[in-house]
RNA sequence: GCCCGAGUGGCGGAAUGGCAGACGCGACGGACUCAAAAUCCGUUGUUCGCAAGGGCGUGUGGGUUCAAGUCCCACCUCGGGCACCA
């Protein structure tokens, strides 16, 4: 390594280099003395409007930006190059944008709970808190040294008690709401019982002052934003643990022992996100989001209108969810999830045992499986049978595993004749089969067949607009309709009129499971009373610490035995659990809550707290809130200016900070009504990785490649490309670019290497040319024997000033875009420029080298600084003003224009700026190389292009 | 499987529907050097041609247009997400 290095940098002692050539060393010197000054001047302390932070006179003329990263797990491995790209990116953007003169706010904070350092417990026995800890420290170390620009003070991290205190707060704030459906928003749950207690609004159970405490809490339960229900959890008694799906393989066991795993309900608290469905669609059209990533939040919350349809059976009525209530007449059988209520009722004892045995099958399968739509159909018939409503025929009830309890009722009418999947369950099951509506022409000729209505001949449903056929009874015709949406509707409104159901709207996003059976992760401010009613332990006794737990270690169990209850960790620890408090009604023994948050806690409300980290008195103060987050005008949604991270969070995370944030606004806690207005996704950078003939991997950076093959010493391996990782030996980090370029050559390339956006692999071998550029400016500026400056006052030529301005101008606008790699190409062109300049005078001409500068400082901060000291300024180019294009050195005296012939590029002619479109023409047509093509022929069209083309056609 | 995205030289990539390959790596050649490194200058999509010049070329197959990497349709391959990894 160290004579790979010294090869690099040219700092072999054997040979001569020069005292002040830019090379590894220093720039490293540089880098730690910028670093060293930034910590000591507090230079990117960011200035708050009011409250602890505040220096008014700092915030006043300046407009404000909130520049935020998806903030990282704190893993044990530290830092890999593929984790500062969006950091990167962000620090260029926010020190371009403070150089516009834009007071920026941008900092990082950790997420710090979750598995990982729970796992890491588990196995060694070491506190969480210790290893998340001196995890933090470490990517600290790693993230300084990249030189970011970030107000340290606020970065805040989700296992900080100061945090988490107001995590549980915000918890306290949904479960004192209810979700006003009349309003529209949330609001405190004590004006619901106002409106019970006062009768303005029913109970559904009698007067609410003859109810029993029991029966109001049940009534609350049903209104609060966070309820309790009975949901699945993955228990695994073997390990004595509930595991996350990740932790469970394919084929139902556990990762870790290949143990059982069992799916068991338990009581957990669910947050109702679904209440908020239309919302969180409707405000998508006021972000500034990619397209894409609204596309799959709206297709997670999957709205879709249709009916309400009550079927009568022996069990009762059964109510299925339809999207296509028009093709109720061709509804032939009708299938039930296996975990529908109605099956143990409803099945005949000759097909008991059976249904038994589907149902168990079905249990182990995961949902993502189940939707899985190339698989066999697979079903079990109940021996019952259902009325069809509209024309009264018995169709009979089936049990299968692609319909699923979670979505609509977990039942569905299953109309073969229009929809794919119940087609291909009718086929394998010989169900009848009946048309609803007549196919155009054009759909039975794409497929080969007659028209016709024998669905028998068709090879798969038919989905789309038709004429209405076999769709009538005595008060209802669709026959001879041709629109679906009439066709709907006049079906929706005869349902209602007869009382088999009702239109209605449902969402595939389902409400938010918030528990989770673990000890890293924030406890729940809720204590049980005698009755098992969930109580709200007050503000001033938050934050619920965690409890010191010995030995982190679950009691396993007979792998077997899915009877027992399972135990999460925190039950384990009866006197924290067993506890004694006064909320109001003198003291009391009270039990804990014993589950956990989810990580996506922390990180639905991060961004509210950079804002105010030191805030104790409130999770963030209203003004410093409005200051940078509040809207901008009318309509506007407010919110994170910039929002940088991977599309893996599209959803989730997105949806559930979203979640948090409006009912934070409904609440009158925050003015913006959207947490990330601007939210731009980068890509991912990924690596090479090398196996030898047993598949074993090799270490990546002691692969060479010789003609197009890779080899590790003597033995061929081969290559394939993916994530970085340890098991893959091919992680590459921040610390070993330090060591071998510099933070400045690492920054500028990550951001060289492709557009922000996209996903790209890893080339040690690349960055020497980002180390390259950046010696050539500094050689261009700094005599590299003795150290002085290499500038001189002397007028620039044009050619170079124009060289410059168009630079000034290109940059300024790529880095406004985030477009850094364009930047970088158009910095490298102007020093190019430069350099032949200087290999003839000498010297670079002081317009020049400020400018250069002042392009650079965003991009390689220290070098930037230390460039911008050796010019002669005593203070920080942090808050200098990024240079301006002068429009006079922008035009061009004349221009080619590119001639084709039938679109083919045939010849170019040169013309003043200014020449008009007649004139450039007719210098085209007569053009030897254009006349000696087109000959005596008439050109049918000359297009003519303004400044940019002139296309013949013959 | 479903939802979303991406495919351009040897490699990373550039290109408001208007000259495909900017910029960087690598490779090749030259200058400097005893030599090498570093540095500076040049060449580099592919193919036919001595050359002038021509043909072909943005995953595959169609289409729209005077003009398509860019727009539309179908397909192939790769990447991300699928609710307890974050």
């Amino acid at each position: 390594m160290a004579a790979k290095r010294a090869a690099i940098t040219g700092n072999d002692p054997q040979t001569k280099v020069p005292s002040f050539r830019y090379t590894a060393s220093l720039a490293n010197q540089i880098e730690s003395k910028w670093q060293d000054h930034w910590d000591e001047r507090g230079t990117f302390h960011t200035p708050n409007p009011a409250g602890p932070l505040s220096d008014p006179a700092r915030v006043a003329a300046r407009e404000k930006l909130f520049v935020m990263d998806m903030f990282p797990y704190p893993s044990g491995a530290g830092l890999h190059v593929g984790h500062p790209l969006g950091y990167i990116a962000t620090d260029v953007y926010a020190r371009f944008k403070r150089m516009m003169g834009m007071n920026v706010l941008h900092t990082l904070g950790y997420d710090s709970f979750g598995l990982p350092a729970e796992q890491h417990a588990i196995v060694t026995g070491i506190h969480p808190r210790i290893n998340t800890e001196s995890n933090i420290a470490n990517m600290r170390r790693q993230l300084r040294r990249l030189g970011l620009g970030h107000d340290q003070r606020r970065s805040v991290s989700t296992t900080d008690e100061d945090y988490y205190r107001w995590t549980q707060w915000i918890f306290l704030q949904i479960f004192n709401s209810w979700y006003d459906e009349q309003a529209g928003r949330a609001r405190p749950i004590n004006e619901l019982i106002a409106l019970f207690e006062s009768g303005k609004r029913d109970t559904g159970n009698g007067p609410w002052s003859s109810l029993s405490p029991k029966e109001r809490g049940e009534i609350l339960n049903r209104h609060r934003l966070v309820y309790l229900s009975d949901a699945p959890v993955n228990w695994c008694p073997g390990l004595g643990t509930i595991l996350a799906n990740e932790e469970v393989t394919a084929d139902g066991r556990s990762d870790i022992g290949n143990y059982p795993v069992f799916k068991r309900n338990m009581r957990q608290w669910t947050m109702r996100i679904t209440a908020y469905a239309d919302r969180l669609i409707e405000d998508l059209d006021r972000l500034d989001w990619p397209e894409p990533i609204k596309l799959m939040q709206r297709n997670w919350i999957g709205r879709s209108e249709g009916a309400r349809v009550r079927f009568a059976s022996t069990a009762g009525e059964i109510e299925v969810f339809t999207t296509r209530p028009d093709t109720l007449f061709g509804a032939t059988f009708m299938v039930l999830s296996p975990e529908h209520p109605f099956v143990g009722r409803l099945v005949t004892d000759d097909h008991r045992a059976a249904v038994r045995d589907y149902q168990e099958r079905a249990r182990s399968l995961k949902d993502a499986d189940r939707q899985d739509d190339t698989r066999d159909k697979t079903g079990e018939f109940t021996g019952a049978y259902a009325t069809n409503p509209v024309n009264g025929n018995q169709i009979p009830i089936w049990i299968a595993d692609y319909v699923l309890m979670g979505y609509g009722t977990g039942a569905i009418m299953a109309v073969p004749s229009g929809d794919q999947r119940d087609f291909e369950f009718a086929r394998k099951f010989g169900l009848p089969i009946v048309a609803t509506q007549q196919p155009p022409d054009a759909w039975f000729a794409d497929r080969g067949i007659e028209p016709t209505l024998d669905c028998s001949a068709w090879p798969e449903a038919f989905v789309g607009e038709g004429t209405y056929v076999n769709s009538k009874n005595d008060s209802l015709i669709l026959d001879g309709m041709t629109s679906m949406s009439t066709a709907k509707s006049s079906m929706n409104v005869w349902l209602e009129s007869n009382d088999y159901g009702t239109s209605a709207i449902t969402y595939k996003l389902r409400d938010w499971l918030f528990s989770r059976q673990r000890y890293w992760g924030e406890p729940f401010p809720i204590v049980y009373d005698e009755h098992e009613a969930p109580v709200a332990v007050p503000l001033e006794l938050l934050p619920v610490r965690l409890p010191e737990l010995d030995d982190f270690k679950p009691q396993a169990l007979d792998p077997n035995d899915d009877v027992t209850q399972p135990i999460p960790p925190l039950a384990r620890v009866q006197e924290w659990v067993n506890v004694e408090l006064d909320l109001g009604e003198g003291k009391k023994r009270y039990r804990r809550e014993v589950n956990v948050m989810p990580q996506w806690a922390g990180s639905c409300w991060y961004e509210l707290r950079y804002l105010d980290p030191t805030n104790d008195q409130s999770f963030v103060d209203k003004e410093v809130e409005r200051y940078w987050m509040g809207p901008k005008h009318e309509g506007h949604t407010g919110g994170v200016d910039l929002y940088v991270g991977g599309v893996e969070h599209a959803v989730l995370h997105l949806l559930y900070s979203r979640f948090w944030h409006k009912v934070l606004f409904d609440l009158g806690h925050v003015s913006s009504v959207e947490p990330f207005h601007r939210l731009f996704n980068q890509g991912y950078i990924q690596a090479y990785a090398y196996r030898d003939a047993r598949g074993q991997t090799v270490p990546a950076n002691e692969v060479v490649e010789r003609n197009g093959e890779y080899w590790f010493g003597e033995e061929k391996v081969t290559r394939e490309y993916g994530k970085m990782g340890k098991s893959l030996k091919n992680v590459v980090t921040p610390d070993e670019m330090y060591d071998e370029f510099g933070a400045d050559t690492f920054r500028l390339y990550e951001m060289s290497t492709g557009p922000l956006e996209a996903s790209r692999p890893w080339n040690t071998r690349d960055v020497i040319g980002m180390q390259r550029f950046l010696q050539r400016v500094w050689r261009n500026l700094v005599d590299e024997d003795t150290g002085s400056l290499r500038v001189s006052d002397d007028t620039a030529p044009v050619d170079l000033l124009r060289e410059t301005h168009k630079a000034i101008a290109g940059v300024a606008a790529d880095m406004q875009n985030l477009r850094f790699n364009t930047a970088i190409a158009k910095l490298i062109e102007l020093n190019n420029a430069l350099t032949t300049h200087v290999t003839e005078h000498g010297a670079t001409p002081r317009v020049v080298a400020t400018a250069l500068v002042q392009m650079l400082a965003p991009l390689c901060p220290h070098v930037g600084e230390e460039l911008w000291e050796r010019l002669g300024n005593s203070d920080t180019v942090t808050y200098v003003d990024f240079p301006q294009a002068d429009p006079a050195l922008l035009v061009e005296d004349t221009i080619e224009i590119p001639v084709q012939v039938n679109g083919k590029l045939r010849s170019k002619v040169t013309v003043d700026a200014g020449e008009s479109d007649d004139a450039i023409k007719q210098l085209a047509l007569n053009d030897p190389k254009i006349v000696a093509i087109i000959g005596n022929a008439q050109p049918k069209k000359v297009i003519v292009v303004p400044k940019k083309l002139i296309n013949i056609v013959l």
